[in-house]
DNA sequence: GTATCTGCAAAACATTTGCAATTCT
DNA sequence: AGAATTGCAAATGTTTTGCAGATAC
């Protein structure tokens, strides 16, 4: 299911329920688009470009509809700050502490052992790193 | 390396470089014996019982001390609430969206198949599910 | 007596809320 | 017109900051 490819952004809102208003194609088409598991601030700051009288609160509005919608996943990594992901699937993520990039990682989670889980019906699995990417490694040697 | 056993409190603060003022034996003291993941707050309002000038800036104060000389993890399960946990290994963490109980999972992280990794410094490997408690499961049956 | 610890008041920030204005059909 | 969407201004809640007062060695 990528609806950047199979179909148009404003029928993959429909077939979830959300009227495909102008808004919220434009912020579905940042994050299909930059997949960069970005904050509602950076979301705002890119799109009020164009759209000048765009408002952060809308921006609250939306995500929090695809949220809801569950069609976008929250990445929580940092306090006060949380990032949205519209790759709905279990993966991880690595947090560079130097350049602040988030990479994703696909992860197997069915080989993670986890003594006890099957006592809990999970809902959802959260995987993530910290430390430094191969990139900064590579600028410090 | 189990500080209520196998030592008093004060010297486990020692040996990580802490001086082991009134106030921070009190904080550890409470994350040792709690052991449940508490958020600031609530360190506080325990706190503030028996000590009745204690302001939450020092909570803020002496848990960054804790976190930068690591001997305290930070867990970020839900945004806007950054919460503690003086068991420093790398485990797991379940919380239950019902009753909002984090549990402890032990996990064998060299299970964990991530591809791709190997490039990165990793510093930091946090996991943590979402869903429903066994507790909560077997009341509303 | 000097360093460090503690704590108040205010600031900083991300997010939410209430409600009014706008847009869409 | 009526319902949904958008957006402003203010509130909320957590954490940080600057600085002053208290405490410890």
């Amino acid at each position: 299911m990528d609806p950047t490819r199979s179909m148009i952004i404003g029928d993959y809102l429909k077939e979830n329920n959300i009227k495909p208003s102008y808004l919220r194609i434009k912020v579905m088409e940042y994050l299909l688009k930059y997949k960069n598991h970005p904050s509602a601030d950076q979301i705002y700051k890119k799109l009020v470009v164009d759209i000048p009288t765009l408002s952060k609160t809308t921006i609250y509005n939306i995500l929090n509809l695809f949220l809801e919608k569950k069609i976008v996943q929250p990445i929580v990594i940092e306090e006060n700050e949380t990032r949205y992901d519209a790759d709905i699937r279990i993966h991880g993520h690595f947090k560079c502490e130097v350049c602040g990039t988030i990479y994703d990682l696909p992860i197997d989670i069915s080989t993670l052992k986890v003594e006890g889980l099957d006592k809990f019906q999970v809902n959802e699995s959260h995987i993530y790193f910290k430390g430094i990417c191969y990139k900064c490694l590579q600028k410090n040697k």
